[in-house]
DNA sequence: ATTTATCAGGTTGGCATACAACTTTGACAC
DNA sequence: GTGTCAAAGTTGTATGCCAACCTGATAAAT
C-alpha cells in the first residue's frame, strides 16, 4: 500500500504540497487498488454504493465521490438503476509523474533516458517520412536558435521547438504529445541557466547543441534512418552530460531548499 | 458546445456502451472546456460551489461531483476552507489515450510504433544492464510460455510478463510504468484470438514469437546491445503485422461500423 | 509600530434523508 | 413458453445541516 502522493497531481510549489487526505481520497485508494490487483474483478459489478457505505461506514457522499473518480480515471461505469462496472479495460490509469518524482535527480535522470529512447527512434522514424514543409520547419527553429543567441530562457524555448518539429515529422501524433508531455517536466528551472555563467562558457554551449542540431537535422534531411538514429542518441547523451554538470553545480552551491 | 445528446429511451436488444448524461457529465465538460480554453485561467480561483450550483441551475451535490472528476483528472485542486483552484499546469496534464482513440485502427499502429521505439531502445538499455536475477527472470517467462502453449489468453499474459521482466532490466522504473501503461491498451481483444483459427495457423504464430523472443534473450544476454535494439525491432515490427491482419480479418468478417 | 490573539464570515468535507429516474427480477396471466 | 407488469433494487439529484478549515480584519499586547 502506497502513501498518497499522488492524488495531488500539480499544483504550484509553495503552497502546502500535501493536502490531507479525505475520506473518498482514501476510498478511492482501496477500489483502485483492488481494482488493479484483480481482487474486484474486470466487468464485474460493484457492491451498491448504500452497501460499500455501510461496509466503509461512511456515508454515501463519500462513496460517489470516490466512484466518480474511478469514472474520470476510466476504471468503471456507472449505468444509473444497475449499478457501478468495473471497466473491461481497467488498469486503464494514465502514465503519469508525480512532482514528488521530478524533485529526486536520479529520476529525472531516468526520464531524460527515457526520453533519450524516444527521441532516437523518433529521429530515425523523421528521417524516413519527413516532408519538405517538416524539413523547413526544422531548419527555421534553427534559425532562430541562432538569432536568439544567449539568451537562455528563448533558446530552451526553440530548442523544444525544433524537438517538436522531429516529432511532427513521425508523423505520428503520439510522439508529439509525448514529447509535449515529457518537455515540460524535463526542463532545468531558469534558476540554473541565470547562475554566474560567464559568458563564454554559456556561448560554447550554445555552438555545441547547434552542432549536435545540425548533425542531427543533415542525417534527416539525407534520409539517412541510423545515423539520424544515432545523432539524436549523441545529442540526448550530451544533453543528460549537460544537465547532470548543471544539478552538480547546484547541489554544491546551495543546498536548493525554498523557505517556506 | 457537445451534444450529449440524450434520446428517448428506445431499448435496443443490447446494452447501449453510450451512457446518458448525468448533470455532473454535463457540467464536468462544460468545467473542462472552459479551463482548456482559458476561460477560467490557470492558477485561478473556481467560484464557490453554492455560487456554481446556483448559476447552473443544479444542486451542490452535482457540482461537488464534477469538481471531483475535474481533481481526479489533474485540472484542479480542492483545498477545503479556502476555494478549488485550477492547476496551473492544467493543460500539460498526465498522457493517456481515451477510449475513442483505441477504437480506431490506425491510432493502435500508432501507438504500436510507439512500443516499437520504446522496446528497441529497452532491449539495449536491458542488455547493457542486465543481472542475472532478470535473465532468470526472462528465461522464466519464455519456459511459461511454451508450457501454457496454445491457450491464446495464457500466453498474452505471459507475452506480457516478457517484456515486463525485459523493462525491469534496463533498472529504469520508467520503462516498467510505460509498458504496462501501452500494455494494457495493445492486447488484442480475446476475441480476436478465439475466432476460427486453425490448429496449426495458431501453432505456428506461437513458434514464430517463442523464435523472436529467443533471439532477444540471447542478444540480451550476450550485452550485445545493438543486437538487442535489432531483434527487438524485429519482433515489434511483426507483432504489428500480426495485429494488422487480425484487424483486417475481422474487418472483412464482419461489418466494422465505425462512426466517422 | 509591530507582533500576536481572537473572531466572524466564507468555503470545502461529510452526513443524513428523501425522492426521481432507471433497471432488473420475478410473479402472474395467457 | 411468452408477454405484462408491478415491486424491489440501484444510481442520480436535491436539500439541509454541521464540522473542519482558511482568510482577512479587528483588537489586544508588547
Amino acid at each position: 500500500m502506497e502513501p498518497f502522493g499522488r492524488f495531488s497531481p500539480v499544483n504550484d510549489e509553495r503552497l502546502p504540497m500535501v493536502k490531507a487526505a479525505s475520506l473518498a481520497d482514501i476510498l478511492y485508494a482501496k477500489l483502485e487498488e483492488e481494482i488493479i490487483s484483480g481482487v474486484i474483478p474486470a466487468g464485474s459489478k460493484l457492491p451498491a454504493q448504500k452497501d460499500i457505505a455501510e461496509r466503509e461506514e461512511v456515508s454515501r457522499t463519500v462513496v460517489r465521490e470516490a466512484v466518480a473518480r474511478l469514472e474520470a480515471q476510466g476504471f468503471a461505469v456507472a449505468r444509473q438503476g444497475s449499478g457501478v462496472y468495473v471497466s473491461e479495460t481497467a488498469q486503464y490509469r494514465a502514465f503519469q509523474v508525480t512532482k514528488e518524482e521530478l524533485s529526486e535527480l536520479s529520476d529525472v535522470i531516468k526520464l531524460l533516458e527515457m526520453r533519450q529512447a524516444i527521441e532516437a527512434e523518433m529521429a530515425g522514424l523523421a528521417a524516413a517520412r519527413r516532408t519538405q514543409a517538416d524539413i523547413a520547419e526544422m531548419r527555421a527553429a534553427l534559425r532562430r536558435m541562432r538569432e536568439v543567441g544567449d539568451d537562455p530562457a528563448a533558446s530552451a524555448q526553440v530548442d523544444s521547438e525544433f524537438h517538436l518539429a522531429i516529432a511532427r515529422a513521425t508523423q505520428n501524433d503520439y510522439f508529439v504529445r509525448f514529447i509535449q508531455f515529457l518537455g515540460v517536466r524535463l526542463v532545468p528551472p531558469r534558476s540554473l541557466y541565470l547562475r554566474d555563467q560567464s559568458e563564454d562558457v554559456h556561448h560554447a554551449y550554445v555552438g555545441k547543441v547547434s552542432d549536435e542540431h545540425e548533425a542531427l537535422l543533415e542525417a534527416i534531411i539525407r534520409m539517412d534512418i541510423e545515423g539520424a538514429r544515432l545523432a539524436a542518441r549523441l545529442h540526448m547523451q550530451e544533453s543528460l552530460i549537460r544537465h547532470s554538470e548543471l544539478s552538480d553545480a547546484i547541489a554544491s552551491g546551495n543546498d536548493g531548499s525554498r523557505p517556506k
